[in-house]
RNA sequence: GUGGGUGUAGCUCAGCUGGCAGAGCGCCAGGUUGUGGUCCUGGAUGUCGUGGGUUCAAGUCCCAUCACUCACCCCA
């Protein structure tokens, strides 16, 4: 224990689970590199203005789970809670919509909101997100959820299911929601959850307690409101994923927690998690870019969980490929003209591609065996005073056991041999 | 903001109705003065989360406090 330890709701990524987060962020990027998606960095933070407006003033995310402080010259800035506003900005900022359309991008990094951490549910997390602006085609939706679900599938994830629905848009969904609010109106409900009926009743919906859950069995759904374009457009997406042999279930009560979302709103749970069961969600979110100021610019796009992946893989018992590699070869040196000698040969491999570690530290023999074991390594490297003189190591295969001595100037030739 | 659970060795945890601080794993050393992963032997490591109280005596009981954790509201 030391003085110090990481804030509430934050954890050290230390190896070798490191390894998995690296690992899961990088199959969750490739997937989208793979589809043309272009990589977009943003600000940790950004004017406090931009996700009230963006993630919206009823959310609970922007009345009570920002990060927000204000600089020495007065302005208000907030750490980002998502990233898809941010994104939205830039390719505003940037002028990026005036280009081909739609425009794809990805990106992975950090993010924070201030809430009551549980397990899955971290203040300051880590997803990785792609976006298509400027499209309105359900092949784009289709592109953008099938992404997602052969990310997950390539880590090797089984029990994720995919929940669809559709929120309408700015012509059905008023209608819709005045006849939930109707409803609603009528139930039992406390304070917190009357004040939501107001500012945002689909978000009842997605109540858990069971007292409300069952007051909701008749609740209207949307699907009885869509306007024709809307239905059509569903339909579409519907048939398009059945068609690409993407699994879903619809899920008429799946509301999301960000105003943005028009149209197509998806999100993938896993069983397994504890509470926090969905490990990536997105949607479509027609009315974004006109809400920050910009032309109309339909857009979908989703964010993946990294920490709840990586929960969900270790649910499953799922080892991610290439997570718990170590180095290649391990330098065992005895006596002091032999850890000159070896740490040369070390960079020379290093150099050559291969990934090497050395005993520092002047352990003993055994000491300096047991730690290339450790370390992971294929090979080791063992040389002493009467290998040097033969002008010689000895290079070990430390799965075989068996050990041959290699001429000094073709060790790294003969390691490169072995390895490819 | 609300409710539950847990804090004992580096890690996972045991420790009964109060009576000398424990196990497994890991780590270090030796068995093997130039060879790891198996095996054997030995060793080190604790303000029992913190502060107070009850008691002859507290890891154990009581109070407070902090931390962690799970769940609710809500969300990736």
């Amino acid at each position: 224990m030391s003085t110090y330890q990481a804030p509430k709701g934050t954890f050290d990524l230390i190896p070798p689970k490191s390894a998995t987060f690296l690992a899961v962020r990088e199959a969750m990027s490739a997937v989208a590199r793979r589809a043309g998606y272009g990589y977009v960095e943003t600000p940790a933070f950004e004017d406090t203005a931009l996700f009230k407006r963006g993630v919206g003033e009823s959310s609970d995310i922007v009345t009570k789970e920002m990060y927000t402080f204000t600089t020495r010259g007065g302005d208000s800035l907030t750490l980002r809670p998502e990233g898809t506003a941010s994104v939205v900005r830039a390719v505003l900022q940037h002028n990026l919509d005036k280009g081909a359309l739609p425009v794809k991008l990805y990106y992975s990094g950090s993010y924070f909101r201030y809430e009551r951490p549980q397990k899955g549910r971290y203040r300051h997390f880590s997803q990785v997100g792609a976006e298509a602006l400027g499209s309105e085609d359900p092949l784009v939706d289709v592109e953008i959820i099938m992404l997602a679900a052969e990310a997950f599938r390539d880590l090797g994830l089984r029990q994720v299911r995919l929940l669809l629905n559709t929120l309408g848009d700015s012509e059905c969904r008023p209608v819709y929601r005045a006849a939930l609010q109707q409803f609603l109106r009528g139930l039992d409900l406390d304070e917190d959850t009357r004040a939501r009926i107001d500012i945002n009743p689909l978000r009842v919906l997605d109540d858990k307690r069971p007292e409300v859950r069952a007051q909701l069995t008749d609740a209207p759904v949307i699907a009885d409101y869509l306007c024709d374009a809307c239905k059509a457009y569903h339909e579409e997406v519907r048939s398009l994923l059945s068609i690409g042999g993407v699994a879903f279930e619809d899920d008429p009560r799946l509301v999301r927690g960000l105003d943005y979302y028009t149209r197509t709103t998806f999100e993938f749970v896993h069983d397994g998690l504890g509470a926090q069961s969905a490990i990536g969600g997105g949607g479509r979110y027609d009315g974004l870019s006109q809400e920050l100021g910009g032309p109309p610019l339909p857009s979908v796009g989703w964010a993946l969980g990294v920490d709840r992946t990586v929960l969900a893989l270790e649910a499953e018992g799922v080892a991610v490929p290439g997570s718990g590699r170590g180095v290649d070869v391990f330098a065992v040196p005895l006596g002091e003209a032999a850890r000159h000698l070896l740490f040369g040969l070390v960079q020379k491999l290093r150099r050559a591609g291969v990934s090497a570690d050395f005993a520092f530290g002047g352990k003993g023999l055994k000491g300096a065996m047991k730690a290339a074991d450790r370390s992971g390594a294929r090979y080791a490297v063992v040389a002493g005073e009467r290998d040097l003189s033969a002008d010689v190591v000895q290079l070990k295969d430390l799965e075989s056991g068996e050990q041959v001595p290699v001429p000094i100037d073709r060790l790294v030739s003969t390691i490169k041999e072995k390895l490819s």
